[in-house]
DNA sequence: CTTGACCTTACAGTATAGGGCAAGGTGTAG
DNA sequence: CTACACCTTGCCCTATACTGTAAGGTCAAG
């Protein structure tokens, strides 16, 4: 199986799969005479296995973790656990995070509904948007690929 | 006041000050006869006004429109009222997608309770992660300055 | 023999908000 | 005169997951 029919059957892209195997989540494939690489049917695995794995927010290099363990004969599955533990706590962050943010929204378009422009001083760009507003934390961070 | 010092104020850097006016946030500030930057009283609240506007989601070309308003003789409140509109949709839906992800992942780690690693079939690497579960959409994204 | 689909590598660019470092000028204190 | 703090510009680097483009090789059909 060539590169595009891989990518064809598993809904990639030839450019994406062979990122995967420079990140070293795919292994090497065997090449053909003319240098075409050359894949088995369990490659197909592998790159589902990839999308699978972005899809509930793990990034490459997770992913690429899970896998060594594989690639050393050992199952992954203790660590992909632990991964899941930690992937939990993080979005439980992110959504109090996005929680505390879409309060403090709700709040200024209160006040965008009450303020008069008229009374918006220059010097401040807008009275909208005033310091000491409850948001502290910064990002919502990516958890699933970008 | 030279940038140092405008920094030290608004708790900011002279890299991120420089950074604002390249990116069009900040007008070019006076010069000393040496060549520094020499900022106004005014400057400290434009740069406040920026993080302010970071804190609750803005990226910097958001509020380099809303400064443009002003810079154009305008009073930004409407458009500003316009993007909090739009942030709040924006965190709604990401608030949908992580909620969802975080129902895949309590599942997940139910699953990781119940399967044996010793049945992890190694071509699929991992039992625990499977192609079809109910997160399809990618990211978080970023809603406020990372 | 040529066309066209497919493949190869390598380099650059995307978005965001700056940080790091180099090489050098300025200004004040001792 | 020298040390030292501060300033200048300019260029590259960070993270993530690729995509785009260039320049060229492979292979089957007509």
């Amino acid at each position: 199986m060539l590169i595009g029919e891989l990518a064809c059957q598993t809904g990639s892209t030839t450019k994406a799969i062979r990122f995967y195997e420079a990140q070293g989540l795919l292994p090497p494939p065997a090449r053909t005479a003319g240098g075409y690489r050359d894949y088995g049917e369990d490659a197909n695995a592998r790159v589902s296995f990839i999308h699978a794995g972005q899809a509930i927010g793990f990034t490459l290099g997770e992913l690429r973790e899970v896998i060594a363990f594989r690639d050393h004969g050992q199952t992954p599955c203790a660590h992909v656990a632990a991964l899941l533990e930690h992937k939990a706590k993080e979005v439980d962050v992110r959504l109090a995070e996005l929680v505390e943010l879409r309060k403090t929204l709700q709040g200024l378009r209160d006040r965008a509904a009450h303020l008069d422009p008229a009374d918006c001083p220059p010097a401040s760009v807008c009275h909208l948007i005033l310091p000491n507003l409850p948001v502290q934390k910064h990002n919502i961070g990516r958890i699933v690929n970008g």
